[in-house]
DNA sequence: CTAGCCTTGATC
DNA sequence: GATCAAGGCTAG
């Protein structure tokens, strides 16, 4: 048994002078704190010929448009919309024209760079590595599956009768997963952006620097940087990459309604070969959960951003972590003790996996319950469980990623998020974010188990196949 | 128009 | 003198 990965798959926190951060504009790399904010410098220039050539844009979409590293340039007045959205401050560009100085947010600087050395210290202070899956060695994996040519146009709705695994061994379908990965829906998920004539630089900011410093928990915050609130100004404040976080995330009972519609589908399908066991109809089950873990990626902020290959790299690596997270959060939020709460809402009674289940299995499902209360303890919230999808999903241990510094940078600003959140809702701080990533951890080697435990069912034939399912369940091995 | 690099100058 | 966020310059 192996409760944690080896300290070679292990990330640690690096302790280099500059933090690498990603533009709030476009997500390029930061160049510094330009007009209120770190940004790239890119948005810098775009900002300040906007705001002194006095520019008009017009947006030819719907004012929603996508900003990103790639489509920035394509339409100016979305771009400076996020810009204003995102903080940079009008009155940080000079009518004078004046070069060099310093101007006014010269403390306001200091401050954020005092805030994030802090919450570095506290990181390396508090010993935390980031576990990451280890290399499987299970010899099953080491398979050479060969693929063969043949995709299906959409993979979701797709009729094609299910074969049997052995068949499935001879003639396996490529990934469809990269069908599903290319955005081919522009405008569905693009970041919301306030129109111009609804923003107004509130006259506090323009006192930030002379306002006393703030404390919380004894961790000084600048909160008017860190937790600026544009979404919902009423609520509590909370750092701006959670919100985005959360609301990147899927709605429970859209999926609920969808998967159980699919299923009825896949399972008409399935029934007119042969008779579908509890067990086959479970990874249905996780195989339709797949599709829409996919579908959250795709249309998730940074995700997007990234090339096909590089997203099919992620996928293939966390797909098991993050649909057991899936099934965990789902007991955790709508905790009833002795029994399991499905996708499709249905409930099955532990004590009747219990006594079906073979040593194996039990041991998982012990485990995975084991978890769950854990984190039921925790209470553990949807906006902690949004930022630990993204650490698992950008998980930079994985190989021969093409943008790896983009990836790392990301899962460097999720943890941060994540922390900023707990020293905010947390009166334990350090502590809360410390026993979050203990479950992360043993979510990730619980999840390495649970593929095993697949993948031998796959071989010994109890896995429906030519799904995404049995796709991730080869992917990871065959890439390396 | 964009974006990378350069120059400037107040503050430390 | 070093720093670093302003504005400036310019090839592409």
């Amino acid at each position: 048994m192996l409760p944690f990965p080896g300290p070679s798959s292990s990330m640690e926190y690096r302790h280099d002078v500059d933090v690498e951060e990603l533009c709030p504009v476009c997500g390029d790399k930061v160049s510094g704190y330009h007009y209120g904010l770190l940004t790239c410098e890119s948005c810098k220039g775009f900002f300040k010929r906007t705001v002194q050539n006095n520019k008009k844009y017009i947006c030819a979409e719907n004012q929603e448009c996508r900003i990103d590293k790639t489509q920035r340039k394509r339409c100016p007045f979305c771009r400076f919309q996020k810009c204003l959205h995102v903080g940079m401050r009008l009155e940080a560009v000079r009518a004078d024209r004046m070069r060099g100085g310093r101007n006014k947010f010269g403390p306001m600087y200091k401050r954020d760079r005092a805030l994030k050395q802090q919450r570095k210290a506290l990181i390396q202070a508090s010993g935390f590595r980031i576990e990451s899956s280890p290399p499987v060695v299970s010899s099953a994996h080491q398979r050479d599956f060969t693929c063969t040519g043949g995709l299906h146009p959409d993979p979701i709705f797709s009729t094609i009768p299910l074969t049997t695994a052995q068949n499935d061994r001879i003639s396996y379908q490529p990934p469809s997963l990269c069908t599903l990965l290319p955005s081919n829906s522009p405008g569905a998920t693009q970041y919301q952006c306030t129109s111009f004539s609804n923003w107004t630089i509130k006259s506090e900011h323009t006192n930030i620097c002379t306002s006393s410093p703030r404390s919380a928990a004894g961790i000084y915050i600048d909160s008017d940087k860190v937790y600026s609130r544009p979404f919902s100004p009423h609520g509590p404040r909370m750092p701006q990459l959670v919100m985005e976080f959360v609301r990147c995330d899927t709605d429970e009972l859209q999926l609920q309604n969808k998967i159980t519609a699919r299923l009825q589908q896949e399972q008409s399908s399935w029934e007119k070969h042969r008779n579908l066991s509890t067990f086959g109809l479970m990874c249905l089950m996780a195989d339709q959960t797949l599709f829409f873990i996919v579908e959250w990626a795709r249309r998730s902020i940074f995700f997007k951003q990234l090339k096909v290959t590089d997203q099919m790299k992620l996928l293939h690596s966390c797909w098991s972590e993050l649909l057991l997270l899936d099934i965990i959060s789902r007991q955790v939020l709508n905790s009833k003790e002795d029994s399991v709460l499905l996708v499709t809402g249905q409930e099955v009674e532990l004590s009747a996996i219990a006594s079906h289940a073979s040593p194996t299995l039990a041991s998982l499902v012990q485990r995975g319950q084991e978890l769950v209360e854990r984190l039921t303890i925790l209470k553990v919230d949807r906006e902690e469980l949004a930022c630990i999808k993204f650490l698992l999903l950008f998980n930079p241990d994985v190989k021969q990623l093409e943008d790896h510094p983009f990836i790392e940078r990301v899962q460097e600003q999720a943890e941060g998020a994540l922390l900023e959140y707990t020293l905010c809702t947390s009166s334990q701080y350090l502590g809360r974010f410390s026993q979050l990533l203990l479950c992360l951890s043993e979510l990730r080697s619980l999840s390495t188990l649970a593929e095993d435990y697949l993948y031998c069912k796959h071989l010994s034939g109890e896995v429906p196949c030519n799904n995404l399912l049995i796709e991730m369940l080869h992917a990871k091995h065959s890439w390396a």
